[in-house]
DNA sequence: GCGGTTATTACCTGATTGTGTAATAGGAGC
DNA sequence: GCTCCTATTACACAATCAGGTAATAACCGC
């Protein structure tokens, strides 16, 4: 069973290396290569492909465009970035766009097509770089969390305030008078180093103090 | 230059198997193994390992509960999670918890000497299926935000209001009358389907129509 | 036992928020 | 030209929120 691929990088020389690559190699076949991704739902429409590998910098169209445009018309092809870009933003826009991948240009042709047979199988393929990144980005929200030192109960009156709840309403889950409420609210407010009901939300949840779910 | 690496494995057999394992190859040496991690922060201590591998199931306390021992006071020390588990609870509140790596069980030996390597040289490997997770964790976001139906001024307001600012100073910021901005978020609660500015800024960052930073 | 922390309630006052209704105006699309 | 959508403002009323101050009680550590 043989995995057709298609590959948009504007760069000629390493657009036809990836398809020499490629066709060298049992198991893929390239069933198409664009130097842009201006026609791609046209061109997903008629090549119908298992795999798409993606470059960001593109004239007219970049990848992170693309890659919203591939996903939202056509959920099941996996699309792979593959570029030299490493910074924060453009990971994460792609993964938010829907990217099944995330591979620097650094990565060696044998790890391609490991990556590449990953993609294929359903997984998540990203260099080491990048997965540090999105390791970090877990991260950084828990560091100051314990810092703000609220009181296990300062913490149950602030959940249920992210939740949505009135003064009176915590009151009434939490039986107690509507002033405690007040008056644990005042200091979790304090605590936070924030004026008002809706700073302390995206404080706690920026920070992790309470999540959703 | 020898990796010194320390062992939590509460099944014995796996234990000494990973011992073996690790101890023909090359470039790693196993310095501890031990079957519950009460005492991590003594052993951290005195054997001063570069890795951890562990496990989370185990007796008196978790792995979950070990690696954040083990960050909060030796951050540097490099540490992998080693488990059946994969759902995503305990995926990412291992994570958040600062574990360096995941790594379900079923990883090949050879992997899983690879993971190590990439988990020295300072990556964050992963077994694909908990790639996938993590990818999705980013994507599920997204997906409901363009149903919401805000206008871009609405964003714009709800944006204000996440980050802490009253009627009034959105009103100021906007150059627009308290009023209008009155207006403005009453039919964005309604959009939202919320009744107050609290959880509608829950609701915002929790779909990311509006992000902090 | 004493001091510190946490949890609790009360009262008062002013500011802010949330709802309803109504009206004006510009731009996009048919 | 007319409608739909967006953005804007206004006013009034009720509810809620936020600040300050003060007091009680339980619990914990030294």
């Amino acid at each position: 069973m043989v995995t057709s691929l298609v590959i948009y990088e504007d760069n000629v020389r390493l657009r036809e290396s990836l398809e020499l690559l490629l066709s060298v190699d049992s198991g893929f076949q390239v069933t198409g290569a664009f130097s842009n991704c201006t026609a791609v739902v046209d061109q997903m429409e008629s090549l119908a492909p298992d795999l798409v590998i993606l470059d960001i910098d593109m004239p007219e169209m970049t990848g992170i465009e693309g890659v919203r445009h591939i996903k939202s018309r056509f959920p099941d092809v996996k699309v792979v970035m593959y570029t030299v870009f490493d910074d924060d933003n453009r990971i994460f826009e792609c993964i938010c766009n829907g990217a099944d991948g995330y591979l620097l240009k650094n990565t060696s042709p044998l790890n391609l097509i490991k990556a590449l047979q990953e993609l294929a199988a359903g997984g998540a393929p990203m260099s080491p770089f990048v997965a540090q990144k999105v390791f970090q980005y877990f991260r950084n929200a828990k560091k100051e969390k314990d810092a703000f030192n609220l009181t296990p109960r300062e913490v149950e009156i602030l959940e249920w305030l992210v939740r949505g709840n009135s003064y009176k309403m915590i009151a009434d889950k939490s039986f107690i008078s509507i002033d405690t409420v007040k008056k644990h609210l005042q200091n979790i407010y304090h605590k936070l180093h924030v004026n008002c009901g809706t700073e302390a939300v995206a404080k706690a949840l920026q920070h992790k103090i309470v999540s959703l779910e």
